[in-house]
DNA sequence: GAGTGGTCTAGACCACCCG
DNA sequence: GGGTGGTCTAGACCACTCG
């Protein structure tokens, strides 16, 4: 039996989970070798079985393992394509391209939330919400403007000490919010007089326009961002699934 | 205590999440609303809270309900925004909202496929293909211009008879290729004069373009098409998964 | 038949949020 | 304090796959 260094306050199921990833991961279980069972698993862990299948299911959920029934648990292939149609987390999909990748943060206030961004994190208005402008360029050109918006409730205990703007994931993560999916609205806009100042281009050049906004495993929204990228530089791509 | 017709075979737990769903899918349970608590549905089921839990972990993960520690589990907000992740048989998925859709056709022609086409279609250049230029409006509005692509190998023996052009997918069914996924390229650009003429509006005026490609369940791609949208009037709404 | 995962129980204690 | 979800137990029986 595998004794866990119980860290105070760590799940256990969190605890053999990221035991099994780090194996995985560090390929001491390599791809499509089967992992021990349940039963097997439970007993070598010290805990029940319900447990062990918790710690699993995270990671089943991923692509990590998959299973069969009455045939076992194994380690996935690799994913070969890693295409641009997951949610990632660089700063955004588009610039990751680009290797020069420079967000540069424009303003940064907590202000109570209006109509529609309270609609979008499911809190009330004038709720609190940390408002985060950055310009986003690559190769020292400016693409994209955010204007995103988090619950101040969520991550208040955090905010004053090292917010690290350029990755608001790991902030989430941190907290306990694990960034699951987004969904965004897309459209195409003209340029207003403050966007073509700060991205350097024409007022009423064509702008893809995106209202996203970005959940956790739990459901709960922790991330609302108005989202102005460059039409001309600047491309999404989606895959939709009937 | 509500009984489940305990349909043979048909997990308790999944009867209860079916059921769950419906409620909220009819809105008999609302947006925002709270849902009973695990006790309570346990009880109310005559379930244990496990089974409960297992039920609602679904419909988290499918977006439908989203949980705060200490509070509750709540129905999560509109459906608009889910349903328009799919990809869907209207003529285009912004259509379908207004009633008054009317696709109409442009031109219809047989001609040898350029470089991007060949190359998004697995075709080689100057193999066949079928162009076809839809314009579509919604309560009399031009909104889109579409400009499809499709094999012309896949479909000669049926071209000639019916060309529904209103529906390319009963087109792609009847010969065996189930539409199963779609691939899109999103970009925000000006109207050209062509395009301005069609959907009466200015030169220049920002709209949203599509290059988007359909494929069967095979893998086979079935369709290309060039996607030009009225930025002001056609939004799209996608869902991304990590 | 032996081994696996799939489902389910009837509790328990904890952490969190609210008034 | 009272109610909620978060975690966990120590079993049980079932359904599936394989040899």
């Amino acid at each position: 039996m595998v004794e866990l260094t119980k860290t105070a306050g760590v799940p256990v199921y969190v605890q053999i989970r990221e035991t099994l990833r780090g194996e995985i991961t560090q390929e001491i279980l390599k791809p499509g070798e089967k992992l021990p069972s349940e039963h097997e698993l439970a007993s070598r862990f010290g805990v029940s079985r319900m447990t062990v299948r918790q710690s699993i299911a995270e990671l089943i959920d991923e692509g990590l393992l998959y299973r069969r029934h009455g045939v076992g648990t194994f380690i996935a292939l690799p994913h070969l394509e890693r295409d641009h149609t997951r949610l990632t987390n660089s700063f955004d999909p588009a610039e990751s391209k680009g290797n020069n990748t420079k967000p540069s943060l424009l303003s940064l206030e907590i202000i109570p939330a209006g109509p529609k961004v309270a609609k979008a994190l499911y809190i009330k208005e004038d709720d609190l919400v940390i408002r985060i402008k950055i310009l986003g360029c690559a190769n020292n050109v400016p693409i994209t403007v955010h204007d995103a918006h988090i619950p101040h409730k969520l991550f208040s205990h955090v905010i004053d000490k090292n917010l690290k703007v350029q990755d608001l994931w790991s902030l989430f993560e941190q907290c306990g919010y694990k960034v699951k999916r987004a969904i965004e609205h897309i459209e195409a806009r003209e340029a207003t007089k403050e966007l073509a100042k700060l991205m350097k281009i024409k007022v009423g050049v064509p702008l893809l326009y995106k209202e996203r906004t970005i959940y956790a495993k739990d459901g709960t929204p922790v991330e609302f961002t108005y989202c102005y990228n460059r039409g001309d530089i600047y491309s999404l791509t989606v895959s939709l699934e009937r």
